[in-house]
DNA sequence: CTGTTAGCGCTTTCAA
DNA sequence: TTGAAAGCGCTAACAG
């Protein structure tokens, strides 16, 4: 079929070298050509690797690339669960940003377990990923990465761990101070999974936020649960029928607010005028449920964008480079407006983190 | 810092003959202990090559077995958004299945864009994945990937093209016989973006069943939209505010039903009394919408066992491969349960496919 | 401007 | 039971 191909060899995929005998040059000049450099190629020269790379169908072998460069040019994410919406915008934006750079990215998910989330690391370290980065269930694991940059999208204990991380405490206390404001007097948190990262910062800014208001921050009105839309389910049934009831909730995730809300539709309590709702994240399912949740949004660009940075090296491995968080209000926290910033949508992400404190 | 370390190198990682050199043996029977085989080791031996690698905190390095191997051990994905929540559904269950089987999963989301997705396609290709499976966009597209298996998980138009389908027209005929059931007698189509694989398909079902039951089924009865929560809302206000409006909307996928489900919010048409909705896909989602979702179901885990089966050489890959899918009933319909399985729990994926031709 | 060549870290045949 | 050595496809000195 091909009359320069000087053996009928097995059907398998063009090298370099194959090029470089159809084209008549060595191989170095075909990897001259397809990265552009290091050296100078002589335009007719090029041109005719060109056609030979055409012709072959040739393809460079990003392994082999690998191999040589100590760089595959990937990067690792690690979820706890990518079917949930908030990591599955955080995939995307990676994954974009990544391809722009000419990274690919290689996903695990640790299934939210600690386990799993190491098996998971090693994986993609072994695979060589030039910077990996975790969304991890515990803030002091540690797992062993020879000397792959990592950075955690989390709070962390340990020392010596690059991680970027929102201001849980500020957002947490912004919800609350707003929830306040609309007059409810007994604020609820549903929180995230006992010991997960993040989890004390927020209830913290909830304890915080409430006491500065005057009101109670007591153990009985927190209940803990899976970020998922059944665990919030199952705890805001839960919350729900303590009594005294609750007539605001400060929830630690949408997933999780998208279970309260059902939780309430169960009980018959009607959202937001016998129960005020806020929760964290800010994804766009916030938008499409029934009230639309007001929420603590996450700069999901901006966290992604400054973990790459570092991982990739551009950027010095801070060990808590802290993202502010901005609340967006919408209907469950009982405000009338459709959508609405506050402090004020010009000064996005700046002004945020510090308007709440009072 | 280590007595056995030749030199004061620099601190790098260590390789296999850092190990063999530790251990007092060579490169091979690293190997031979590393992969155990496919040569015999000697306890003894084997323990000294253990230790070295431990002391040395040694990891193989998957990038130069790949390369020697021709193996990546790696299966690619290709998505039109990776935030949607069944594609991150059949991210999560891909990345399972694979792991278990010692594979690493790459990542890439199309955003919907078919330029987008052949550079995605071709990025996993030349990161040499041993296999890729490809949610796409266009039944015809026919990215070059050379000698890479690539299946499909939709309906395709080019022959030669391993796929594996879930019965759509089926799905969508289940669904717009019950909603006929439901005595409902305009029942319109929120059906996926023109062109998608499988949107003929479905939209083919609606029709059918539609006449069938001795209803319209018009083309002012379908608008077409992208598979978002937007494109849903967008869509629902134009075909809500048709008249004679419809009773009934089979809805393409969950996400678009979630912004039906808010257009009809914002028109003050009560679901399902005014308006009973079905949906395509079953995801997580339509539980804790309100009111729940009846939604046809997509096995996801069927899906893929049977896709990755075909693009790892496990199976031969078909061309269309078809998977029953099964209507799940909810509350959206007009239905009283909660939940209850149409026509069997018990016969679930079995008996489905051929129960609603009637 | 172009060619030769030495590896990157690993697997595996072949010989000892 | 172990070792030597050839290469997987590519990059980048270095030499012409």
């Amino acid at each position: 079929m091909d009359p320069a191909e000087p053996s009928g060899a097995a059907r398998r995929v063009a090298t370099r070298s194959d090029v470089a005998r159809r084209a008549g040059v060595s191989t170095a000049v075909v990897s001259y050509v397809v990265n552009n450099g290091p050296r100078p190629v002589a335009a007719a020269t090029r041109e005719r690797v060109l056609a030979a790379m055409r012709d072959l169908d040739y393809r460079p072998n990003a392994v082999a690339r690998a191999l040589r460069m100590q760089r595959a040019h990937a990067v690792g994410l690690v979820v706890p669960d990518i079917s949930n919406t908030y990591f599955g915008t955080l995939a995307r934006v990676l994954s974009d940003r990544a391809f722009s750079a000419g990274y690919a990215m290689l996903l695990g998910d640790s299934h939210s377990d600690l386990e799993r989330e190491r098996a998971q690391i090693e994986s993609l370290v072994t695979h060589r990923v030039d910077g990996l980065i975790v969304v991890s269930l515990e803030p002091g694991s540690t797992a062993d990465v020879g000397t792959t940059p990592v950075v955690y999208l989390d709070q962390r204990t340990s020392k010596g761990q690059a991680s970027v991380v929102v201001d849980n405490a500020d957002g947490a206390r912004q919800a609350v101070h707003h929830l306040a404001e609309h007059a409810r007097r007994r604020i609820g948190h549903l929180a995230g999974p006992e010991g997960a990262p993040g989890t004390a910062a927020r209830r913290s800014g909830w304890q915080e936020a409430a006491l500065a208001a005057g009101l109670p921050a007591d153990d009985d009105l927190v209940v803990h649960a899976p970020f998922s839309r059944d665990g919030g389910l199952v705890a805001g049934r839960e919350l729900l029928q303590r009594s005294p009831r609750p007539d605001a909730v400060f929830v630690a995730s949408d997933v999780q607010a998208t279970g309260l809300l059902l939780a309430a539709r169960e009980l018959g309590i009607a959202v937001p005028d016998e129960l005020a709702v806020i929760s964290f994240d800010g994804t766009e399912e916030t938008v499409f449920s029934d009230p639309p949740l007001t929420s603590v949004r996450q700069p999901v660009d901006r966290i992604v964008e400054t973990a790459l940075a570092m991982v990739l090296g551009e950027s010095p491995p801070d060990e808590a480079r802290s993202i502010p968080v901005q609340l967006v209000v919408r209907r469950s926290c009982g405000c009338d407006q459709t959508t609405q910033r506050i402090p004020d949508d010009a000064t996005a992400g700046q002004a945020a983190s510090s308007a709440a404190d009072g």
